[in-house]
DNA sequence: CTGAAAGCGCTTACAG
DNA sequence: CTGAAAGCGCTTACAG
């Protein structure tokens, strides 16, 4: 005589199902449904018997079952530029906690900073009919934008809040791109530098904006000079950071000090200013932007913008959480600020 | 006159469904359904249809419903330990990629190398019904193993060989941790260096696998002292390395090179070295693992092993892919190999 | 506040 | 080789 008694005919799967609990709590699957949902409208007593059973059986929701009725799934799309910046790890990594202390599991898309790579992710994503999406940036195809807001869907952009000209009616959690590329130049001109460079690889809006920043902060001071722009479309890498600075220091022997939009590439300025020989920050003074791994640990050790990356994806996660129960964040567009830190190279 | 004339009762949600696509080829959801899925036994004129039919359309399956059906989803949980180590999200990152291309979503995990929470998350990720399941090592909890063997769902370890101790019946892509120790202590040796010390933190399978290599090496040549050893469990990083290397060579000033188990804790080494001015390799030469971002670009460049992560990734996602289908791999245990990287360092 | 019933969009025995 | 029907495990109008 076999334990397992599964009728003949049912092609059971062996869990345990909303019609288990009902059955042991003694009502509908309906009110079971509502009750374990913490839907109103449900009889405090039953939903306590409903509770208890589920608790008992360790019964646990269907996930496909509950996304097929209920045209929702517990997915949450989270799309970012790229995995091999930390930066984006971190995001993605903060996120993914929140999300999953929720009971909602992420559904990572790397775009290459390619809009029609993005354009596809998303469609390719949205299928899945996620609960919300996590989106990097401000800067998508308005096919993109239309896959987004057609769906329903509740988005929150990580990194960039919207510029003046953007949609207002969005969503965004991140910190002035611009102004810190304005303070940043602002402590160097504190500190005495005049010539003052830029130097950026890959070229995406953060990074401009970041330029538009410095740009800014030298013009308020009389100092600017377009050709102090080093504009390189390439990945940012370590070996770029050193190309750039060799490039900059002999074409340019009169810059006193550098901007590097990334702190890869100010790390790469350094070893390689290191290996010339060049004095940092006495010859030339280095600067970079994010405060990645490292940055503390090099010769001389890099003063940088301090970006709140691990809060931003937390944060943007709460905000989507809240959205998606159909709340709406006091602050649409939340500012987290960034930090100065102060180090050896400037 | 409104365009969408959906029926009145029917809560539609307006997308095209395997209905849509069958009544338009002419034939029964079930034909249409087998069609789609290439599953054998239907007529070769009403494949052409149906796919004619779905294409026209624009039909996409429902993942959600699909998966309530046929009790797999198109999920793949792929677990690592961490992702603050690029290594990891090189796996991630070249899995994910394969495993998209066939229309498989990754549902990843984050272990932080406790084999509690790997079996928590394996418990909350086996709940999607995933296809397959991607998993770092060889080293988890009974339980964990008990999870995966019970769920039916196919199985590839990353990084890690079966040792012999190991279950027979798995899969796995990775190489011999131990032999590469072994080789690049042997390296080290054939250079001339006489008392060669290994560093190690996070302490997890894997270096303690490349210690054993580095051992079995040193006892060779009789050279084996077991106060050479320097295991930290901290987390690995740039600033530990720096720590270990003060205390390495002022504990021990004989040591003529050392052997970090990971390239952060070799560059943060040579950092140090920088620092202390402490030449590398004249007085003391270095050797990491893994040939991180940046271990070329160090001062001098370091020596250390290159470890084909993204290769294992991809390797691994095919070979899951594989067992999906139903397909037995020629190796169950495939290894991919690594590649020593001699530079300035030693 | 509660339940019976329909429905979400597929897959899969089963019968032919 | 093909189709009608049941079923996967939930949610949600609808009626009471």
């Amino acid at each position: 005589m076999p334990l397992d008694r599964s009728p003949p005919g049912r092609r059971t799967t062996g869990r345990i199902t909303l019609s288990d609990v009902a059955r042991a709590a003694g009502v509908s699957t309906s009110t079971a449904s509502r009750a374990l949902r913490g839907e109103r409208a449900v009889a405090p007593d039953l939903i306590a018997q409903v509770q208890a059973a589920a608790q008992r059986l360790a019964y646990v929701p269907d996930p496909a079952a509950r996304a097929l009725a209920s045209r929702r799934s517990d997915h949450v799309a989270v799309l970012l530029p790229l995995l091999s910046n930390t930066l984006f790890v971190d995001l993605l990594e903060a996120a993914q906690k929140a999300l999953r202390s929720q009971g909602y599991q992420t559904l990572m898309g790397v775009t290459h900073y390619d809009r029609q790579e993005e354009e596809q992710l998303l469609r390719e994503l949205l299928l899945h009919r996620p609960a919300g999406v996590l989106i990097t940036g401000r800067d998508h195809s308005p096919a993109s934008l239309e896959l987004i807001a057609g769906s329903g869907v509740p988005c929150v952009h990580l990194m960039d809040l919207a510029d003046a000209s953007g949609p207002l009616l969005s969503y965004s959690v991140g910190f002035d791109q611009a102004q810190a590329g304005a303070e940043l130049t602002g402590h160097l001109l504190r500190k005495g530098y005049r010539r003052v460079a830029f130097a950026a690889a890959q070229l995406d809006a953060r990074v401009m904006q970041r330029m538009s920043g410095w740009r800014r902060a030298l013009q308020a001071a009389g100092l600017y000079d377009p050709t102090l722009e080093w504009l390189n479309p390439a990945a940012s890498s370590l070996a770029l950071g050193g190309q750039m600075f060799e490039q900059i220091v002999q074409q340019r022997p009169a810059v006193d000090a550098i901007f590097f939009c990334n702190d890869d590439l100010a790390q790469g300025a350094l070893l390689c200013a290191l290996r010339r020989g060049i004095r940092v920050p006495e010859q030339v003074a280095i600067v970079g932007f994010n405060d990645l791994t490292g940055s503390d640990q090099t010769l001389p050790p890099l003063t940088t913008v301090r970006t709140p990356r691990a809060r931003i994806g937390e944060a943007a996660a709460q905000m989507l959480l809240g959205l998606i129960k159909g709340q709406t964040p006091e602050q649409p567009q939340l500012d987290l600020g960034f930090e100065l830190i102060e180090r050896g190279s400037a």
